[in-house]
DNA sequence: GTCTATAGGATGATAGAC
DNA sequence: GTCTATCATCCTATAGAC
């Protein structure tokens, strides 16, 4: 491995969790390229050596924040209750990382507003979770963990509201809401709901 | 009423429109004075002299649509089954008012950052609409419709978090949700699960 | 109440030296 | 790759005439 590319790297590495930060506290519109540079020590204009634009970073930083993610959800192997149980999971996890959390709240709101950098990206993020989350529901029902003739779509759509909702209002309101503990009881009535008779 | 205090008003409230728009299509922090002004004919100073900063006049934007919501979830009376029906006609009723959802939606995720201007109109807000629908639970718990050991303030926080993650998947992918069906299947689910055995 | 003018900044992006 | 300097806007808010 070349040492000039392994230290431009990092230094891309560096830029983007700077940019997250300033992007989660602040919005897209609200962040400010000159206060992301700050952080990382370097000028405005030696940041754009780097990301062209403003809206490229956001990008950037958007894709750099999925491959964080590293519980992400999946489901390949899992499926049915244990891949309900892990989506769970996920959530409790997320309790631990308000900082992505919010970075993923903040862009979700802006984002709803055609036009908007990251409009495409929260689309696809949607589509893509709600496609995998009802795979997962219907293999349960193949398995006959679940009821045959359950709906996989709606049941997604659902729970992926139900994990966003609680997500801003935790953010709002830390103290009242026990986004992890809500969100399992949810989980577990629907397993039981779905369950076959 | 006097003349003067009349058209005074009527304009007040045509700013409060234009900026309604003009918050909802941009947030907070991509709004501008200016277009708002230019929506009204009005310069920019003339708009300032009705509300004294930008920030004054994204409260007053949000008690405005608050106003608006005549529709507003009132459980004085219904209670029990019928109120979460009422919830259900609610968002039913939302699904045909697009430019207000968005105006919440935007408004909701900028304002999780602590400082926004908004931030604690949501959180009074969120409070609120907990304890109304909350309260509807336990009367419905009372009277016999649902089973008396419910947990009302987690049951009403799910609800609450469906409608939010709802409203933003139907915003960014509109085809794809049927926010209103969806919901309404979900309460009609817990009306299921919460019936006494 | 409404205007013009302007203060006083901050912003994203580019040019060009080193 | 990184810098300084600068461009060209945009912004909110205020002062003061009418």
């Amino acid at each position: 491995m070349k040492r000039g590319y392994a230290t431009g790297e990092a230094r891309k590495e560096r830029i983007l969790a700077a940019a997250l930060l300033e992007f989660a506290e602040n919005g897209y519109r609200g962040a400010s390229l000159a206060r992301i540079a700050e952080r990382v020590e370097l000028s405005q204009a030696g940041l754009l050596h780097h990301f062209k634009s403003k809206e490229l970073l956001l990008v950037a930083v958007l894709d750099y924040r999925d491959s964080l993610d590293t519980r992400k959800f999946d489901l390949g192997s899992a499926g049915g209750i244990d891949a309900l149980r892990a989506l769970a999971d996920v959530v409790e996890h997320n309790a631990r990382v308000p900082g992505l959390v919010q970075l993923f709240s903040v862009i979700s709101g802006e984002a709803v507003t055609p036009g908007h950098p990251g409009h495409e990206w929260a689309r696809r993020r949607y589509r893509r979770l709600r496609a995998d989350v009802a795979a997962a529901l219907r293999s349960g029902a193949e398995r006959g963990e679940f009821r045959p003739g359950l709906d996989a779509e709606a049941h997604a759509d659902r729970l992926i509201a139900m994990m966003d909702g609680l997500q801003t209002q935790w953010l709002i309101d830390p103290d009242r809401v026990d986004m992890a503990a809500i969100f399992r009881s949810y989980v577990d009535d629907l397993i039981t709901v779905l369950r076959p008779e």
